[in-house]
DNA sequence: CTAGTTTGCTCTATCGATTGACCAAGTTGC
DNA sequence: GCAACTTGGTCAATCGATAGAGCAAACTAG
């Protein structure tokens, strides 16, 4: 060895590309190359074997940021949502974590509910090139207009679950459409006639897609759409309880209620109880996504299950798969299912049918 | 202008502060000074204004990669959960990703139910340089520790929640022993005297100091403890619904029960239902976290409010602030509090204070 | 035996921001 | 009037990995 000045000797606590080709005796690109399997690379079987095995001696992982830096392609996928409370979008969040490792891409999750708008976290994660591609599952209709905009004109490739936007077409859809037919179907061969559902807000597509839907199954039901037989409400227990109120205020009440998201059901079925309400003798209630809770409420309650973690799971998969700009119009694969369990019953409550369907109880657990 | 090689002009959808700075007429370097209040610039107002001008006129970010490779504290943090699906786990991410925008880093969080484990995850998360802190609020006390000697090493900053490991003291506290303390004086001072609990997996640093807390409290009330009265359960419903399970078994019966995470309470009273024994008639439940979904359970739950969003948010505060080589022994600020709800009452069920203890159910809301 | 191809690597420029050294012009002190 | 500062910047090296051009040696075809 030449003269060597020397140093004080920091614990260089950073294996880089460099250090493991010295050791291995090749050149940096050899590694990086190995290391993303390279088509383009010709080794010998025993260089790579020389190669990998110091990789794994010095636990030697390409720091991210040159990586990033130098490829503009490298996998950090974005998920926007609305909040990490609600629990179905939990589930989008878990699915979409689990195909993240298997498209060894990392995911990062942000939520609107920590005081940004949709917008303003989309715009943060793109332009500051933290992402490379966008999974989209919240905001409002005009919010999500304006985010396609956005993402169109960055050309970033982005997906949105379960939205629709007035641009380009890139969404992945849950089969609401069957969802609710399922609930009403159910709803309408246990007897009832007066079926009104709990919605999302109209200022949301989804929102405004599940009472079209709504309204064209009870149709094919030949029972006739009553407009105050449809309520909206926000995502939440609180926008459960106050829809449930709302209802209760009418005139003419109907016997069964549709409620297309999980926390919504449960704040009015809690709105229902405090009423005096009974559940289901005095009004029937089906809610949307199967969620394990449905098992362990009072009633356990009958759900369509929505497949919101292979949603969140597909999503990524399209995202990452398919070239950023193809059209991509998909809906989630699994079908909607229906899980009859106590909340539900014919109206005016019989009660051997009540037992029958309480038999039913363990009917899913997802 | 020179002559000028006429090229494609591709819409570069990206701004780098080099087109910043010719726009302004400045070198790159002020550009990335100004930007980040570097106290060693010395630039003239006017300068500082005509490049601000630029920038946001050109809605130029800093591209984070470029950033990150160059300087190596640049705010990033992970946080690493079990699960998004356990609502008290998303309560934890919502307070700490709210603290992250207020201290303007950007939070990474990862769950270990999606096929990683948490080890694996910490070290992804830090080998490929992605975050340079880590919020720790998942894994066993052995691997937690294996997580403590690994970031130790590694020199990197971190804190545990909740969690305490045998090596270097870098931890915030919830305040466990107080919030089992209200439960037990509570279901004490109602007249119980055979109170069982159900906790965490002992193989959790967490579940060991809720037992031993719980053994305190009752001691302090002068109680024996009993060891077939302390039943563990993993974080889950159907952890609860076998804990729940376990203790119908035991000769003896207890008439309370204190059930140490929020699922798990929640799988108990499922259970409960299903065995068909009344809450609380037959017994009383307390449950840790005033999750909302509390005041929407038959019957109503009486909870201790752990700081669940205030630990993430406290913990996020502490890991950006503090020193990284600095001793952390915190416990979150605000105190536990005690919410009664319908599922406490006196043993054997007197109608009357269970009426009464019904008035209070919207004793709080979090 | 020689041109052409394949194999197995090496070399260099580059991604965008940051850092510290450096410097010209203007000011101040004495 | 000159050295010493101050003000307001500029310049070049660097972080670590990667893409693609280049190139020597070995091998093949005719």
């Amino acid at each position: 060895m030449a003269k060597r000045k020397v140093t004080l000797e920091i614990a260089s606590t950073r294996v880089t590309g460099a250090q493991v080709a010295r050791e291995a005796n090749v050149d940096p690109a050899i590694v990086s190359k190995i290391l993303r399997d390279d088509p383009s690379l010709r080794v010998s079987r025993e260089t790579r074997s020389r190669v990998m095995a110091v990789v794994e001696r010095l636990g030697y992982r390409p720091n991210y940021a040159a990586q990033r830096l130098r490829s503009s392609r490298i996998g950090a996928v974005g998920l926007v949502i609305p909040d990490f409370r609600n629990p179905a979008f939990a589930e989008i969040v878990h699915g979409a974590e689990k195909a993240s490792h298997e498209h060894r891409v990392s995911l990062f999750v942000s939520s609107a509910a920590a005081s940004k708008s949709t917008i303003d976290l989309v715009i943060d994660l793109v332009a500051s090139d933290r992402v490379d591609a966008l999974l989209v599952a919240g905001g409002n209709t005009q919010e999500t207009d304006r985010i396609n905009e956005y993402l169109v004109e960055r050309g970033v490739s982005f997906l949105f679950l379960n939205r629709q936007t007035s641009g380009t077409r890139r969404s992945l859809f849950l089969d609401d459409e069957r969802a609710i037919g399922l609930a009403v179907q159910h709803l309408v061969s246990l007897g009832h006639r007066k079926i009104a559902a709990i919605g999302g807000l109209s200022s949301m597509e989804t929102g405004r897609r599940r009472q079209r839907a709504f309204a064209q199954a009870l149709q094919k039901a030949d029972l006739q759409p009553r407009p105050d037989y449809v309520v909206e409400a926000d995502y939440s227990l609180a926008g459960g309880q106050s829809a449930f109120a709302q209802i209760m205020e009418l005139g003419d009440q109907p016997t069964a209620l549709v409620v297309s998201e999980f926390v919504t059901g449960v704040g009015a079925l809690g709105a229902a109880r405090s009423a005096g309400v009974s559940v289901p003798r005095d009004m029937s209630m089906a809610v949307f996504n199967n969620l394990d809770m449905a098992n362990f409420l009072t009633p356990t309650l009958t759900t369509v299950g929505l497949q919101l973690s292979a949603m969140g799971a597909e999503g990524l998969a399209l995202l990452v798969d398919r070239p950023p700009d193809e059209e991509i119009n998909a809906t989630v694969s699994k079908p909607a299912e229906l899980f009859v369990r106590e909340s539900t019953a014919p109206p005016g409550g019989s009660p051997a049918i009540a037992a029958a369907s309480l038999a039913l109880q363990n009917g899913g657990s997802e």
